[in-house]
DNA sequence: TATTGTTATACTCTATAACTATA
DNA sequence: TATAGTTATAGAGTATAACAATA
């Protein structure tokens, strides 16, 4: 069976994101998180304060999806949010989501270096900045 | 602004897939092919006679949701079924679907050279190798 | 005027379970 | 028994439009 596919670099690169990103969301959803709860959460914890409508534009989520995200994230008492100004609130991380954040930072590194391990070792260095090439 | 998510190969990956995969849509949508029927095109152009099933299986689709796509391409005359045995069916490109596929090829070529110009020379040839280890 | 947070909504993609008919 | 095609359905993820309150 042919597959004229595989001459893509796009199809491979497409492919090559659903494959890692499968292995990862398989990983966190034991610990009830989303991948999109995990990006959140290290973003959160690295600028405290961050608005809902910041915190879409790094990850590029539309404002009114981050609605239902942060929402999850409070209730789960993830997160706390406190009055900016009247009409913002800032994000931070509470101590359990902290520590909730510490189990999904153990199975991204496990995942991250899983990726770098299958990559042939005259290829590793050149991945990463081909890839932001591609969307920075 | 610190960005933690810029530090993970992995993320990279997600976004540098989701950046490509937008301009390809955006190009294929004024042709009224989504991704997955340029996909299925390329595949069934170079492999006459393949049933569905084996489609679903190359492209990594579940043989439920192959019914709704190959549906719609022959309802739009780019493919026609043929009875294999009494219960596969084998597909084909019509004259219509030939020629739509070769304008949809159009536009892959220029998206895929794009794809290839934005990264640093030093890092292409090493692209294709490191993405295909990560899912093949 | 622009931005934040929000509600409502719709569409695509994907996953699962179940059923029939045929190999 | 395993496979092909199919139906129905549900859950994510994502996009758009609109609104009130505030900067």
């Amino acid at each position: 069976m042919k597959d004229p596919l595989l001459d893509y670099p796009g199809y491979s690169l497409r492919r090559a994101a659903g494959a890692v990103m499968t292995r990862l969301i398989a990983r966190l959803e034991p610990l009830g998180l989303r991948f999109v709860d995990s990006s959140a959460m290290l973003m959160i914890e690295a600028n405290p304060r961050i608005t809902a409508s910041q915190l879409g534009r790094m990850l590029d989520i539309q404002r009114a999806n981050m609605v239902p995200l942060v929402n999850r994230l409070e209730a789960e008492g993830w997160i706390e949010r406190a009055p900016l100004d009247g009409k913002s609130h800032s994000l931070a991380l509470t101590a359990a989501g902290k520590a909730k954040l510490a189990e999904a930072r153990r199975v991204i590194a496990e995942t991250e270096a899983e990726l770098i391990a299958r990559v042939p070792a005259e290829h590793r260095a050149h991945l990463k900045p081909a890839l932001d090439a591609l969307w920075r």
